[in-house]
DNA sequence: CCACTCAATGTTTACGTAAACATAACACGA
DNA sequence: TCGTGTTATGTTTACGTAAACATTGAGTGG
């Protein structure tokens, strides 16, 4: 910085208000300086910046892996937003979801570069006695509860599921069975109780729940269980990936989609148009999720002070082929 | 952290030793200092540690998208390799793949708070004239040639698709079509220019080659164009996602799989194995390519000093359902 | 014409850390 | 007993920036 305030004839200090765009410089002087800096290849130097200013502009995110399509959309989602906000996206993986592992990765993220944290996680895994927050660094959560604690911005999980179960009952199916997601998941939760409550306040009867792990093996496995039950006629699973093994076991089995069996699956990842059949499905907006999880921590960042609360982000049926009136014969 | 130093009663460089693990301190000062730590809630800055070091102990990884599913898993795995080598990962994401954008995302990352840039996109886009890495910020590349300028870290995409393509060769079949990835992606050109040598080299008839973008859907669009042709018997799809695609077509014209054609993918994503039928694919292993580039990035931080060549990471063929032998009747 | 205001720019300082150097205390062999 | 080396710890300093304050000079109203 002092060579380029040496080479443009000025301070230290107006060089600095050129390069933070500040007012109060001639436009001839911040001329000169700015040819200086590229003269010399200037680049401020974030470090001295963050110390200075006392903040990074940057964001971490944490998460499990990035094998589930929805937590890499949501990831690319907030990447693109924190960018558009001038803010930077640190990764912070976390290998296995063991409470040691997540403190471990909390205390590390306390010593990393972020104004805040993006957790993409279940709560419950950071249990509030052992995660200490380092002090300056705010919380925003997805695909979780605990809005209580903390600002949580998460798809409207439960209308979700409840759309996809009446849209299947709505198209003459007297039930629905449920491939469910892991247990600890709170997503995978909320699609389950949404689609009991919904078949309950429909007066219908509740199959057993399959548990699958959101892989489409999972799916597959669960498939070849319910190609069993002759009387099921529609299956909603709690992620596409399950829907694509549960299609995968039921072309197997020689049940037709939608003919004998449809099947309705909750993202609507980019593949899912592409499964045989296209895929019917509940689609997330990841988008916007992104985007509201990355504008909660600007605020906090900004306000200095916590959020807590609940915002659900809307989700929408999207009819394709693997879905259809149960046949008349069967059933 | 002098209030740290105070508390222990010794000096603020005491405390740095000890938050640093470094030798010459007695095992009883070192307790007191590390119990003074957690009493005050002590975090080292990271910003003024990185700016007395020089060093941010911090990739940055520049992408275009992650919605192919190979990026996601690269990327994937360099911040598992990154973390555990104590380097914390920072996503640059480039919304248009333009020059300008590229040019754009560098500079930026030049103000950044990385020691090394890992690029998975290719490298045409960042035309040498116009990038100009900031002075200290080494380079790694995947998923592009230019070895020559630049460190490389690759899937071996020719010997891969070689392999797949020997592999429908080896079944019987008399030739095999190609759905290949968009012009601009060197490992679509690779993968391509291999097909159609082992066909030459086979003394093959070598069909027109389809294009498709990555996505399932241009996949279904490539495979309805194969659907009418009723010498094809083969086909190799250069990614796993237009692989989907190509059989949904396949299957919606009524052609069977593997029974009248044989289909092969590339990537082996963790779907592929539940597709219907489960596809035959070349499996990647994204796991060292992200651990190469990680390494690579690391040994140029630390030798100071940049790196050029190729390293190419073998891939091997995974045989599922989705390719036999052609019918006897057909073809 | 002078006191005053305001805009443009310069000077000083502190942010938290770790390297380099300085000091103190102690052990050991001659 | 006294150097001499070694280990533990303290002191000083600089990293690059931007906030706070200081200075300069030109324009304005009385």
């Amino acid at each position: 910085m002092i060579d380029v305030a040496r080479l443009a004839g000025v301070s230290g200090q107006t060089v600095s208000r050129v390069s933070n765009g500040f007012p109060g410089v001639t436009e001839e002087t911040r001329a000169r300086v700015l040819e200086a800096m590229t003269e010399l290849g200037y680049r401020p130097n974030s470090a001295a910046r963050a110390m200075r200013r006392g903040e990074f502009r940057t964001i971490g995110v944490v998460t499990f892996t990035l094998s589930t399509t929805g937590n890499v959309h949501t990831l690319d989602a907030i990447a693109r937003s924190a960018a558009q906000e001038g803010y930077a996206v640190t990764l912070l993986p976390v290998a296995v979801p063991t409470q040691d592992e997540v403190r471990g990765a909390f205390s590390r993220l306390g010593e990393l570069a972020v104004d805040a944290i993006i957790a993409i996680m279940e709560v419950h895994l950071l249990d509030a006695s052992s995660l200490v927050p380092p002090p300056n660094v705010r919380i925003v959560v997805a695909d979780s509860h605990a809005g209580d604690r903390y600002s949580v911005v998460d798809t409207d999980q439960v209308g979700g599921a409840r759309t996809a179960v009446d849209h299947l009952l709505a198209l003459g199916h007297r039930t629905v069975w449920h491939v469910a997601g892991p247990e600890e998941s709170f997503a995978a939760q909320g699609r389950e109780g949404a689609w009991r409550a919904t078949l309950e306040a429909a007066g219908r009867e509740v199959p057993t729940a399959l548990r699958g792990d959101w892989t489409a093996e999972s799916g597959y496995r669960a498939g070849l269980l319910l190609a069993e039950q002759p009387d099921c006629t529609a299956v909603f699973a709690a992620n596409d990936q399950m829907a694509l093994g549960v299609m995968r076991a039921l072309h197997e089995k020689g049940r037709s989609i939608p003919g004998d069996v449809s099947v309705i699956g909750f993202d609507d990842i980019p593949d899912a148009s592409s499964f045989f059949p296209p895929l019917t499905t509940i689609h997330q907006d990841f988008d916007q999720v992104g985007q509201l999880l990355v504008e909660s921590a600007l605020r906090q960042i900004r306000t200095g002070s916590g959020e807590q609360g609940t915002t659900l982000v809307p989700t929408h049926l999207v009819v394709r082929e693997s879905t259809g009136a149960p046949s008349a014969g069967r059933c």
